[in-house]
DNA sequence: GTGAAAGCGCTAACAG
DNA sequence: CTGTTAGCGCTTTCAC
């Protein structure tokens, strides 16, 4: 990397300052000084040293921190695809890092990428480390919670309420006649909003008279396998039940695939209700009963809302990005 | 961010040079000096500028650049997480971006990220702009090309043959009794790495004596819908096939779900294949036949080789990481 | 075991 | 419209 401001200025008989503001475009020169300088950097190769620029001005930062649970989980990889086209159109650069649902593992992720004094941070998630909170609030940029709504945001918050999701499956169970509910959901304490959902389910289920019969939490990732055998071990414990909740749809077609095997009807025997809307679950023989997130369009809401805040435009603190209820056919 | 090299060096009674060497844990202090700096770094919530250590030695960068084709594929987020816990195991960064399979779009995101000076780059896939080239070549960094295989890496390379997997598919459907192949795909020309697997597939059916019947490649994203509806098609045209060979596992899905609507019995009246081994592919009805790769690995080693030649430490340059045929029970 | 000086490439602030 | 000066926080180099 060889070519620098000054080089460009001497070959263009200009100074480093005209050549910088040229580059970027501002104002202060004039057409044919430009044209030379364009022409000269162009020729020369030149490749612009942001650290320098960054380091110099602390404005110059386009670097934005995000960090998800699991790079694996396919309703975040719609997250990030989100965030990644409302940035890279906007001219930002993405550091990401997953932290496996442990708030330790976010907080050393932010503590490496904070170094480079990122513009901002995309978190998802609401549960932190006091030292992460200690360490953005002493940051300068703007941070941007998504995922799960905060009552109280660290600063900004795009997403929906996980309780509510749960809240709204078990009401709408119930309407469909459903008296004696389970719940199979994966990855125990690790996975808070998996929690959040199971605790709307649950109570909303109780407060109707007709309280969660039985659940079975694997300490496993949240898949198809989990599902399967989630399902089964549910059932052997406790056969007598007439529909199941799942912590995701992945969940729920492993469950499906279960009760295929074992010959047991779904809806008419056992109901099956997931969470999360991937794309297979439309495509089944029955169209998955589950909640559909707008997971790139929380993306989308998040870098948007941070990008604004950067310009000083000031939106609002808290964006719901609501989720919508499937009925489908396996509920 | 306030407090900086100078203001610890203050507190402690020493000379920045001294603090940086502590807190890098270098040598040349003494055990007492240790302590102390340390301690007051830590009371002063000191935080590293690792813009400015970068910009002042060049040696000092620990961001590494990744481009995917997309970000919402379930295949390259096993890719994304190999990398990412090898890279944050080994003290690097990550920085990523989506190339929507366009070299375009690729470099307009290297030319970017470039900027930044990271220690190196990984990237999917081995068709480039020849900008691309010329940006990397110029760059000091290590550059490992993932996913395909490439006769002449720029750099470093981390994969497998497409077209080998393609042969491979082809060779097992023969061996099986199967005589009219078809082929579901799509993204066309955008998706290269498709384009070898189908063309490893028809040319070993050629050579075998029973060429490709027909194909169907949409321009859609390659996901469960495009895989139902591209069957429906592939067979309104050409409805005497006795097996299709699918882009991938979600096509596959969905082409399954599609048969199975239409009472087509899979093995018996059409034999279904997939590419890329999707957890989900395992626990259907009937396990699908497929090519199974291993994606986690791949970032992985990919990882591990960047960071290899980052320190010297030499390597092979092409490093194969093998798929392996699952026969299942659909093809 | 420790310190002083120089400089990385850029931009802000001011001067002309 | 253009140039000069100073400095961002760190590491490298050399001196002690």
């Amino acid at each position: 990397m060889k070519a620098n401001l000054e080089d460009i200025a001497l070959a263009a008989g200009v100074s480093k300052m005209t050549v910088s503001r040229v580059l970027r475009g501002g104002t202060g020169f004039s057409a044919e000084t430009r044209d030379r300088v364009m022409t000269i950097a162009q020729r020369m190769g030149y490749v612009p040293n942001r650290l320098a620029a960054a380091f110099g001005s602390d404005q110059a930062s386009t670097l934005v921190g995000m960090c998800v649970p699991r790079l694996t989980s396919g309703l975040f990889g719609h997250v990030l695809d989100g965030v990644d086209r409302a940035l890279s159109r906007l001219g930002y650069q993405l550091m990401i890092g997953a932290n496996n649902h442990s708030a330790e593992e976010e907080e050393a992720w932010i503590r490496q990428v904070i170094a480079w004094r990122p513009a901002g941070f995309i978190l998802s998630g609401r549960i932190h480390t006091p030292g992460t909170v200690d360490l953005l609030r002493e940051a300068t940029g703007p941070v941007v919670e998504i995922w799960d709504l905060t009552t109280s945001p660290i600063d900004l918050s795009v997403g929906f309420s996980h309780v509510d999701c749960g809240a709204e499956m078990a009401q709408f169970l119930l309407r469909r006649g459903r008296r004696r509910a389970g719940y199979v959901g994966a990855l125990a304490r690790a996975d808070v909003m998996g929690a959040a959902r199971l605790e709307g389910f649950q109570s909303t289920l109780a407060r109707a008279g007709h309280p969660l019969v039985a659940s079975e939490v694997l300490h496993d990732m949240p898949g198809f396998y989990a599902g399967y055998y989630g399902l089964e071990t549910l059932l052997s414990r406790q056969p007598r039940l007439d529909v199941v909740y799942f912590h995701n749809d992945e969940m729920a077609i492993g469950g499906l695939a279960y009760a295929q095997s074992r010959g047991i009807r779904v809806p008419e025997d056992l109901g099956i209700a997931g969470w999360g809307g991937m794309e297979a679950a439309s495509i089944l023989p029955r169209r998955l009963t589950t909640t559909i997130v707008p997971t790139t369009a929380i993306g989308k809401a998040a870098a948007e809302a941070l990008v604004a805040r950067l310009k000083g435009e000031g939106g609002p603190e808290v964006t719901v990005i609501p989720t919508r209820l499937e009925p489908g056919e396996t509920g």
